[in-house]
DNA sequence: ACAACGCTGACGACGCGTCAATGTCT
DNA sequence: CAGACATTGACGCGTCGTCAGCGTTG
């Protein structure tokens, strides 16, 4: 009795989710996650009897992901292919119940990431640095012309109190 | 003598470069420069007897501009030619000879551009933010990759000395 | 029967890439 | 006169936005 009863029934309760909530939760749109599905980067997720739909939390994880690397890191969708579809082989090898024989395959997928991330994060590390840069520009460009924005208000005040006296 | 002799005639240097060398100078293509001009982006330049577009250095600077912009913040072009105009304004606060009068109007373009410039850094924050993050992460994950590198590489060699023996 | 939600086309917009046919010359 | 360089269309592609017309219902 003290086992884990399951709000459902005794199944692993997975939860799963209609395109319009993954659409709020991940902050794309219903189109996107069409097209993403439709260029192969998501793959094609269970549908209802009705043909609604149904995402997985793993599918949500991965739309972050995309975006991830589609916003902050600009890659293409074309590229961004590509590193999920070595991130599904990531996701193969840990399952995978240790088979021992073909390590040298296994050998091979784990290079393959090694150099996937390496591409992000050199890029991530040009970014951030351009940024940064960006950053001090902005904050004494910003500073300069609040200055200049009190100025004027001076300016303009001490023309009112003439104009008063 | 030693008054400052210019290399060409007695004019002010002002340099002009066609749009191949702006083009290699900015890192943009030739076509997206005039595809900028046709949208407004960039004021049309002076051009040669022929036709040939001439750019100067401002020019060169706001393709600069203009890309640091798109490419690091997300901005759209749209939204960018809103910045650029705010920055043309700048430009005319600068050079304009000390009209005193309008203060009120010249307040109100640096108020517009303080109001740009402020978005922007709101722009630049988040995306250091989120940037870091994902150094972090991927930092983090590259060590596990590569110490399953290391695993495999040693099980591998193992395997190797046990079918020599 | 109703609202809210989802489905599949199809067309359009933005930001350029890429010719092609022609003209210019820093 | 050749060769590099530039000009203006025009069409195409990637990444969705936005209907329209219709079916589903977590």
């Amino acid at each position: 009795m003290t086992s884990p009863a399951s709000e459902d029934q005794a199944q692993a309760k997975v939860a799963r989710y209609q395109i319009g909530e993954v659409a709020d939760r991940t902050g794309v749109t219903q189109r996107t996650l069409r097209f993403y599905e439709e260029k192969g980067l998501l793959r094609p997720p269970e549908r209802m009897d009705g043909g609604f739909r149904l995402y997985s939390d793993d599918d949500v994880q991965r739309i972050e992901y995309i975006r991830q690397l589609q916003q902050y890191l600009g890659f293409t969708l074309a590229e961004i292919k590509e590193m999920v579809e070595a991130e599904d082989l990531r996701q193969q090898i840990i399952s995978t119940f240790r088979p021992d024989r073909e390590l040298p395959a296994r050998l091979e997928r784990v290079t393959r990431i090694i150099g996937a991330l390496e591409r992000q994060l050199e890029v991530v590390d040009h970014k951030v640095e351009a940024l940064q840069e960006m950053q001090g520009d902005l904050r004494a460009k910003l500073d300069r012309v609040t200055t200049r924005r009190h100025e004027l208000e001076e300016a303009i005040a001490e023309e009112q109190s003439q104009k008063k006296s």
